[in-house]
RNA sequence: UCCGGGGUAGCUCAAUCGGCAGAGCAACGGACUGUUAAUCCGCAGGUUGGGAGUUCAAGUCUCCCCCCCGGAGCCA
C-alpha cells in the first residue's frame, strides 16, 4: 500500500479509505479502554495525525506499549471522523509497524518546552519539534519563492564560486583554503610557499558573489546568485553567522531606482508567498514565538516602503528627541540604533535609505554628480534592521579606476572587474539580501542561529 | 573583540549571612472508559561547567580557564 503524507490526509475526505501514513511519535496516551492514542507528525505540516491503537493488534501489549516520543512508527488503518476535539479525522491502525524505538531515558527530547539555547545542543533532533520544524518549512518556502520571483522575470541563476583566489572583495575577513600542512607549510625565504599550495595561490571562502554576478549581467542582461557565503569576523551576535546565504540579483541597463522597486518588490513577494504557503507554522509563530507576527507580515505584503536619502535620514535623526549612543551628523555611517529608529520611529515601516556618503561605501558603487555621495541604498526592516545593502555600480572606467586608487585597492586584482568597464560597459544595479535574516524576520525567531540548519559561529561548527 | 548577565537532577528553575542541595515537569510503577501540555497516587533522580585557593564548613567568597545568552562593533 502507498504511503500518504500526513498534510494530505489532514484534508482527505476518503472516510471510511484505507490508508498508510508513517513518521515519528510525538505523545501515546493510553486508554482504560485497551487502547491507545499516538500522535504521529512525519514534517509535512505543523498538525500532526491522531491514531487511535486498538489493544486487539497483535504487538500492541509487545510493542506499541513502548512506543513513546521520538519512535518511528508506520501505520496503516481506516481513515474516520475524529468523535474528539481538535481534529477533523483521525486514523483507526489496523498494523503498526514499529521501526525504531527511542529509549525515553536517553531521548533528550519530551512533550514539554525546551529553551532554544538547549536545542542547539541536539541540532541533530531539533527539527522533530514544532518550532524547528516550522522554521524549516517556513525556510524552504522563502527559498522556493527566491527562486520562483527571479525566474518568474526571466532572470537566470547563476552559480557563483564559492573559493576565490581574490582576498579583497572588500567585505570582511575571510576564511582561508588551503591543503598545506599547518604544522609544517613550505616555504621560500620564511614565508609559506602559496606556490605549493592547491591552487598554485592563496585561496579564500567566498565573502560575495556579487562580482562574479556582474560578469554575468554583463552578458545575459539579469542574473541572480544564491549561496552560501563566509565571514571569519569575530562577530557574537543575533544576526551573524561565519556561514549564511545571500541572495543577489544583478541587473544590466539599470539604475538605483529600478534596484529599489526590484527590492522591494521581491520583498514584499516572499512575504505575500509564506503567508499562503505556511498559514499554520506563521499562526504557531504569532501565537507562541512574536505576537502581532502576522498583523505585521499582512501589512508588509502590501505596504509600500519608505524611501528618503541619506541626507534626509541625517536629518530626521538630527531633529529626535532621543539620545543615540553614537553622535549624528553628515559622514558618519548609520549606526544599528540609528536604522532602528528610522524604521521603527520615525517611519514606523520599512525604509530604503539612499544616496550615502562615498567614503563609507565600497568601491564598486556609482558615484553620484554631486561628488559627494554614491549611489547606494540599504533596506531597513523594524525589528531586524539592514536586511539589503546594493547598489548601482560604478561602470566607467576612469571613475571606477580612480575609487579603486583612492581606496588603496590591488589594482591588478580587479583587471577582470575592470574589463567589464573596458569593453561594452553598461549602468547597472544590484543588492545582497541575508537570507537568514529574512527568515528571522518573517518567523519573530530572535536568534539567526535558530533559523538555520547547523549554524557556524566563532567556537562552534558542530554537526 | 568590548560591556553586562548566566552555567545547580533528563528539562525549566529555587537554595536568605558561608551551615543537611530542593520544587515543578519528564521518566519509571500504579489508578482512571475517547485522550489533546490529560489528571491523581507513588518512586527515583546530583562530581552544583572545569581547575586551584580561603575556611571547622563553599552552589554561595577569591583567582584562572571553558561554554552559553543579551547588547555593541563588523556586516547581510
Amino acid at each position: 500500500m502507498r504511503r500518504t503524507l500526513i498534510k494530505h490526509v489532514l484534508v482527505s475526505d476518503a472516510i471510511g479509505e484505507p490508508v498508510k501514513v508513517a513518521g515519528w511519535v510525538r505523545t501515546r496516551r493510553d486508554s482504560k479502554g485497551g487502547f491507545s492514542f499516538v500522535e504521529l507528525n512525519d514534517g509535512s505540516s505543523f498538525s500532526g495525525l491522531q491514531v487511535i491503537v486498538p489493544g486487539e493488534l497483535e504487538n500492541y501489549e509487545s510493542e506499541v506499549l513502548n512506543v513513546t516520543i521520538g519512535s518511528a512508527v508506520a501505520i496503516e488503518g481506516q481513515l474516520v471522523e475524529s468523535p474528539g476535539k481538535g481534529q477533523r479525522v483521525e486514523v483507526h491502525a489496523t498494523k503498526v509497524t514499529v521501526f525504531g524505538l527511542a529509549d525515553p531515558d536517553d531521548y533528550p527530547l519530551q512533550k514539554k518546552r525546551i529553551s532554544f539555547e538547549k536545542l542547539r545542543d541536539i541540532a541533530h533532533l531539533r527539527p522533530r519539534t514544532n518550532t524547528f520544524g516550522a522554521v524549516a518549512r517556513v525556510r524552504n518556502a522563502l527559498a522556493y519563492a527566491t527562486h520562483k520571483f527571479y525566474q518568474e522575470r526571466d532572470f537566470l541563476y547563476v552559480h557563483a564560486p564559492m573559493i576565490t583566489s581574490s582576498d579583497a572583495e572588500g567585505a570582511g575577513e575571510m576564511f582561508r583554503v588551503t591543503t598545506l600542512d599547518p604544522a609544517a607549510p613550505p616555504r621560500l625565504d620564511g614565508a609559506v610557499d602559496y606556490a605549493q599550495d592547491f591552487f598554485g595561490k592563496p585561496t579564500f571562502l567566498t565573502v560575495s558573489g556579487q562580482l562574479s554576478a556582474e560578469t554575468y549581467a554583463s552578458a545575459m542582461d539579469r542574473v541572480y546568485t544564491f549561496g552560501p557565503t563566509f565571514r571569519a569576523e569575530n562577530s557574537n551576535t543575533r544576526r551573524h553567522l561565519a556561514e549564511f546565504w545571500m541572495i543577489e540579483p544583478e541587473v544590466a541597463f539599470a539604475d538605483l531606482s529600478d534596484n529599489a522597486d526590484l527590492a522591494e518588490e521581491y520583498i514584499r513577494y516572499m512575504f505575500q508567498f509564506v503567508l499562503e504557503q505556511c498559514p499554520e507554522d506563521l499562526a504557531f509563530f504569532d501565537k507562541w514565538v512574536q505576537e502581532g507576527l502576522l498583523d505585521r507580515l499582512n501589512a508588509l505584503a502590501t505596504s509600500e516602503f519608505r524611501r528618503i536619502t541619506y541626507g534626509e535620514a541625517i536629518q530626521a535623526l538630527e531633529q529626535a528627541d532621543t539620545s543615540f549612543e553614537f553622535p549624528v551628523h553628515w559622514g558618519a555611517d548609520l549606526q544599528s540604533e540609528h536604522e532602528r529608529y528610522l524604521t521603527e520611529v520615525v517611519f514606523a515601516q520599512p525604509v530604503i535609505v539612499v544616496d550615502y556618503p562615498k567614503d563609507i561605501k565600497a568601491f564598486y558603487m556609482r558615484r553620484n554628480d554631486d561628488g559627494k555621495t554614491v549611489a547606494a541604498m540599504d533596506v531597513l526592516l523594524p525589528g531586524v534592521g539592514e536586511i539589503v545593502g546594493g547598489s548601482q555600480r560604478e561602470e566607467r572606467h576612469d571613475v571606477l579606476l580612480e575609487s579603486i586608487r583612492e581606496k588603496g585597492l590591488p589594482e591588478e586584482e580587479y583587471w577582470w572587474y575592470l574589463d567589464l568597464r573596458r569593453f561594452g560597459t553598461v549602468p547597472h544595479a544590484g543588492f545582497g539580501l541575508g537570507f537568514g535574516r529574512m527568515v528571522q524576520f518573517t518567523t519573530g525567531m530572535q536568534n539567526i542561529r535558530d533559523v538555520i540548519p547547523f549554524p557556524r559561529t566563532p567556537n562552534s561548527a558542530d554537526f
